[in-house]
DNA sequence: AACGACCCCAACCGCCGTTAA
DNA sequence: GTTAACGGCGGTTGGGGTCGT
């Protein structure tokens, strides 16, 4: 893998040194170098960075290795199920602004997150039959998957504080509050348990907005069954609160634009509890995917 | 064991906005 | 006002790994 290629889009490199140029995988001692030399000197600047450490690399080149990769802090690793249900939950309202999204996930880079969504997320609304940015899927996501999720985050939750109680005289002094998106404090009341999931996915419309008053059995369910959810947290829900725009994303329609999202829910239990009990961090989840699919929801739901 | 299909992710590409000369 | 350099972002791709036959 050490083909030597030029790189035509790199600016300020002549042509012999656009030749000498590398690309593909990075190697270990070049991964020392830049680390070395970024440590020395700082970020920023990074085709002269390139120059001065002897990389033959291009600026571009050395900065997203640098981010993605070097950078400390980054976070690697499946994602946690708070993790990914923040990642679906700001997709519902921002779309493909990954690095929106990421930085709101401490350690995450945005081309994480955005191969998660790419690989996972797409490909559940493949096998589901559907374009991720249909309202069916959407509709899925929101009303099996993210409670899902959040049932799960309460499940692990529980079990964490658990295991803090039997330990409780020797558990340290809680840490400050964080800000909402960084504290993976995860909710340790009933906020998760009451997120109930929806009991079909043939409902065409599972969001509040969208729940007329001639809305199907299954909707009527759904939406009797999430009210409460969010308003038990108080998050301020509203049925009124999100609609879906021509690109898949949603939009406040009333106040606050966290208002009433799962993210907030899930950071609102997080900061309600913070102060209650040992809870665990971002770091200690681990999980993948595989602790619930999609699949296993859809064949729940149909069976 | 060999092969092909599929999946995942690191890295590249191209575009756009910002800034400084 | 113009232009080149640079950084940032979202989309895309290629190759290694995994799984099934």
């Amino acid at each position: 893998m050490e083909a030597m290629c030029g790189w035509p889009s790199s600016a300020s490199v002549s042509e012999d040194e656009a030749a000498e140029l590398r690309r593909g995988p990075w190697t270990v001692d070049e991964d020392a170098l830049l680390a070395g030399y970024v440590a020395g000197h700082g970020e920023g600047r990074w085709n002269e960075l390139a120059r001065a450490a002897g990389l033959r690399r291009t600026g571009k080149s050395c900065r997203l290795r640098w981010l993605n990769y070097l950078r400390p802090g980054v976070r690697r690793g499946d994602f946690t199920a708070r993790e990914q249900l923040l990642i679906l939950d700001l997709h519902f309202r921002w779309g493909n602004r990954w690095s929106k999204i990421a930085g709101h996930l401490p350690g995450r880079t945005d081309n994480e997150v955005k191969n998660y969504w790419r690989t996972r997320v797409q490909k559940h609304a493949k096998q589901l039959g559907c374009d991720v940015g249909s309202r069916r899927f959407q509709d899925v996501m929101r009303c099996l998957w993210m409670p899902r999720l959040l049932e799960r985050i309460y499940a692990e939750s529980a079990a964490t504080a658990a295991v803090d109680v039997s330990h409780s005289s020797a558990s340290p002094p809680h840490a400050p509050a964080q800000p909402a998106y960084q504290n993976d404090a995860a909710p340790v009341n009933d906020y998760a348990r009451r997120a109930e999931p929806c009991r079909s996915p043939n409902t065409s419309c599972v969001t509040g907005s969208s729940l007329s008053s001639e809305a199907s059995p299954d909707a009527q369910f759904l939406k009797s069954n999430s009210r409460p959810t969010m308003a038990s947290a108080g998050a301020g829900w509203s049925t009124e609160h999100c609609q879906y725009d021509s690109t898949g994303a949603t939009s406040a329609t009333s106040g606050d634009m966290f208002d009433g999202s799962w993210s907030e829910l899930l950071a609102r239990a997080s900061n309600d509890d913070a102060d209650s009990a040992g809870l665990p961090d971002f770091g200690l989840g681990g999980n993948g995917d595989n602790f619930w699919s999609l699949d296993d929801i859809w064949l729940q739901q149909l069976c």
